[in-house]
DNA sequence: TGCACTAGCCTGTATATACAACCGCATCAA
DNA sequence: TTGATGCGGTTGTATATACAGGCTAGTGCA
């Protein structure tokens, strides 16, 4: 009725990521060497090459010669998730990062929220508005609701010197996301923290992202239309693709 | 002095490539199977499985057991490439598609579309100008340029029935998009053809595909901003992202 | 102390071989 | 005519083996 068994180095593979994002093996760990896993798994070698080969390809590990196999940091993958962390954005242009942070507090989760995150109405959540500026001119207002259980220092953290989206990755590798791209006029209080004029539109990206298989945060970045565009670059199969969010110069 | 021999595998699997690329191997067609690579390469039954399988992962040929190894259509990457064909999403919804042809002539290219291009300012191009409709309601109006050279029948085609997208890729599959993102507030003309109030702000998608290492198309494609958004799902590494436009309910 | 070398582990590639499962087609039997 | 069978080609997986090349730590020599 299941199904057929699932081959071995599939069955490894799978063993392996489910360590990683259940947070057993972080980035940086020794992941097990070829040999050790025929021995301890009791298949050849080549199976064993393959599993962390695949592993490789799809990112989740990193392999060096001579060395070993690590978990790899998911900066990469972050780059897709997190339309790239818009400090370090900032920084490759050699421009300076600034950040406020408007408000920070444990707050109770609206019918909106609630259904991103799949919660209750009125459920507690961290709830943190930033200002991002790039040399002074705010470039996004991030308006991001946190589940608590998943980030319970929350509170605690400085957003002036780490982004959210930094601080989340650190936790645990956020390993899927959706994201929404509007065009809107934004409301009052938007456009006075982005300084933007009356009538000037903003591009609104709302995102949701999920690490073991929860939703784990929920965003709304604004940004004015007149400063920012996103980026996207789709390079062929086999080449990681990369998304970023730029200032219009 | 120009380095390593690359492995085997590396170099049958660019080969194969570039016999796609080329189009000398069209979707559909057969690909050697791994016995004929094992008899024509001289290489064993296990690299040419490689070669083959990793094809497979990335998306360029389709296997299927008992049966061969064929070129891929190129529909998923075109998801990404075009935000996927608008009528197929529109279809997709269970809405009706319908198309204007306001414009198609060869015209003669800008600076901007020159430099987008790669090619002289004043040089023919195909220029075809397009609103698409959903259910009667304009939600895209598509302002494309097309490299001559590429796409010589383009002032042929109905463009009511095969969107711009469609037909280019059914020449050569489209390899590399770079696209752009911003919120804009839409010109006269362009408001006037979406039916878009007077301040409303529209999402602009400026687009550039690439076939065989050169660009040859550049669209922009306004988007009225309370009608339409764009939607990215970013899943783990192993399956493939889907990015989809879709029209607000 | 400092340096050179080597042993040992690791990944990367490649071969030869084996068995299972799947598919299409031709052949054969009812 | 219809249905069942089997064969050959194809992919999917797995093993055992081999050699090359990179890296590290420790050994031993000067």
């Amino acid at each position: 009725m299941t199904g057929q068994a699932k081959p071995r180095y599939q069955q490894l593979k799978e063993e392996i990521i489910g360590r990683i994002s259940r947070g057993e093996l972080k980035p940086g760990d020794r992941v097990p060497s070829e040999n050790e896993l025929v021995d301890s798994a009791g298949i050849s070698r080549m199976t064993a090459n393959r599993v962390l080969r695949e592993l490789n390809d799809e990112g989740y590990v990193d392999r060096v010669a001579g060395v070993g196999t690590f978990v790899a940091d998911f900066k990469a993958a972050s780059h897709l998730l997190e339309v790239r962390n818009i400090a370090d954005e900032i920084a490759h242009r050699g421009h300076r990062h600034s950040a406020d942070v408007l408000h920070l507090a444990a707050d109770r989760a609206d019918h909106e929220v609630a259904a991103a995150l799949g919660i209750r109405v009125r459920e507690r959540v961290f709830h943190v508005l930033i200002v991002h500026r790039e040399n002074a001119a705010p470039i996004q207002l991030e308006d991001r609701y946190v589940l608590a259980s998943f980030a319970p220092d929350t509170l605690e953290q400085d957003f002036r010197a780490v982004t959210p989206g930094a601080y989340l990755s650190g936790i645990s590798p956020l390993q899927e996301a959706e994201h929404t791209v509007r065009a809107a006029i934004p409301d009052e209080p938007v456009r006075k923290n982005l300084r933007m004029g009356a009538r000037e539109p903003c591009l609104l990206v709302i995102r949701r992202t999920f690490a073991h298989g929860r939703a784990v945060s929920f965003a709304r970045l604004y940004h004015p239309g007149n400063r920012f565009e996103l980026k996207g670059h789709y390079a062929p199969p086999g080449t990681r693709p990369t998304d970023t969010g730029v200032a219009i110069q």
